[in-house]
DNA sequence: GTCTATTTTTTTGAGTGCGAAAGATATATT
DNA sequence: AATATATCTTTCGCACTCAAAAAAATAGAC
């Protein structure tokens, strides 16, 4: 096997891992990892948020996030709100029990990888990250600016 | 931002990437990547495969080949034979209309990616496969065994 | 031989994801 | 004002993905 197979087989392994990891945290909390970033998001950031705000913040495209919102608006954790200002925004915000749901959720979306590469020495994590940057780079990704959203809000409840 | 924030990062940037690039084949040749992982298994591995040897062979659950059979069927670029010996098996076959256009298909899915990381000194190339390789262990991906197909969802609509 | 367990594929249901087109509203131009 | 253009969200169509349930067929036990 060709060393770039293998460097391709262990790209789909982990997007498999990431796409296992959303069901099992389906089974447990009723949210998948979109929807849990998306509610991060909106907790991490104050109230006004629009859905196009939102979505470059998640990085995802806005009839995505359309439809993630839905799903959360069924689910009770979040409400849209007409800007009486604008007519054409839409804001998203946190329902009271959204903000309960939050409090038990993970605080990280992939908290054994996080904790297992924290456990790491410095320069091994620096080796881990310029290597998976350099082959984002290498697939065209680099001017994908993509937001942290596979993981998780920092622990600083800074907003932004 | 903390350092495994920016490895999730990259790794969300290596995904769109991917994604980006099925579109653009689906684009060019009217296959998505999975389809064409797909067909050049087939291709590749004689004539005799059920369902659950290709999916094992290209790590999708049998759910998931069965849909994109149906879409390769339809296209007539491949047939399903139900085994006349064991019924319940299926059997795929590649059509001549699916040879065909296979003749015509990049063969490589990353073509740039691989064209890029060969180009790479052999030290580095190994230095990126054991860094990726390690990230995939650590997603707890290690047990899944992907096969080197690499795509994520994709579609381009036809033009009608 | 018949009944049950197992295997194999398909179907169902739920979710992610995107682009393009449609609907509404707002702003700029004439 | 009337028209054009720009912006924002939703809808539509479609692909991908999986687990679980259903359907069909075989294998094994009794």
């Amino acid at each position: 096997m060709q060393s770039y197979e293998e460097v391709l087989v262990a790209i789909r392994q982990i997007i498999r891992g990431i796409d296992l990891h959303s069901r099992r945290l389906n089974k447990s909390t009723g949210l998948t990892g979109p929807q849990l970033v998306i509610l991060q998001e909106l907790e991490k950031g104050g109230e006004h948020f629009t859905i196009r705000e939102l979505s470059q913040m998640v990085n995802l495209s806005q009839a995505t996030v359309t439809t993630i919102l839905d799903r959360l608006e069924v689910k009770d954790l979040v409400v849209r709100q007409r800007s009486t200002i604008d007519k054409r925004k839409v804001h998203v915000l946190l329902t009271d029990n959204g903000k309960e749901l939050l409090s038990d959720s993970p605080k990280a979306l992939q908290e054994e990888f996080i904790a297992k590469f924290q456990s790491l020495d410095n320069w091994e994590q620096n080796l881990l990250l310029s290597s998976v940057q350099r082959i984002a780079q290498m697939m065209n990704a680099e001017k994908l600016d993509a937001a942290p959203y596979l993981e998780v809000s920092s622990f600083t409840p800074e907003k932004k």
